[in-house]
DNA sequence: CTGTATCCTGATAGATACTG
DNA sequence: CAGTATCTATCAGGATACAG
């Protein structure tokens, strides 16, 4: 149970990596649990795992396990998860129109 | 300093009753502290200051004291926090077109 | 009426170790 | 390669009291 709507987009979008993960997803289709991991460096193995599964619970990615060994698993956007990238790029653009970039560590947005 | 200009822009509308205060004050020019705490219920006394400051701090809203007695403080919203509006309103429409209604307390865009 | 200070609690994230 | 479990640190939100 949410509070309202903007609550409720806001718990799936919160986490600390959530908006790196989406983008890294919605860029690369069948992302691999390590690559991403290497990718957001410095995420930790048990936040990846955690952010992953809310994002899951949330119906915005899907895990795809191809039942290989060694283990091979897949995730994806779902239709849900890429209707959230343009709501993120609103976000994203605003910040960088009201924002002082000196006060940003690194930009999403190119 | 803020990670990424999306956490920045997080970081500003964030707050548990940020966006109430932010919705009211685009509806309500010149509002009064305790006119926004009746109007925010339950809120507390402290977390309504401590919300408001941070806007203040962000440069979203602007205080205007009187100097009456009794005291008589009013607060609107700047140009930079008008042009956030459009912003929260995407977020909303979001949640309303992928968010069950049944999970929600209330809504916030009628 | 409009604030600030103290103390408490729950949620989030990180370090680290363990599992199939 | 892809996870889970435990423990700890930090912070946002809230209850309550005090102040100009």
């Amino acid at each position: 149970m949410y509070a309202n709507e903007f609550d409720a987009t806001m718990q799936m979008i919160r986490g600390k990596w959530k908006i790196r993960l989406l983008y890294k997803l919605n860029a690369n289709s069948h992302s691999r649990f390590n690559t991403l991991q290497h990718e957001l460096n410095p995420i930790t193995h048990k936040i990846l795992a955690e952010q992953m599964n809310q994002l899951i619970d949330d119906g915005l990615v899907e895990r795809h396990d191809f039942h290989e060994q060694p283990l091979h698993v897949e995730y994806n956007l779902t239709k849900k998860g890429q209707s959230l990238i343009p709501v993120v790029d609103v976000i994203c653009d605003w910040g960088l129109a009201n924002v002082d970039i000196s006060e940003l560590k690194e930009t999403l947005c190119d």
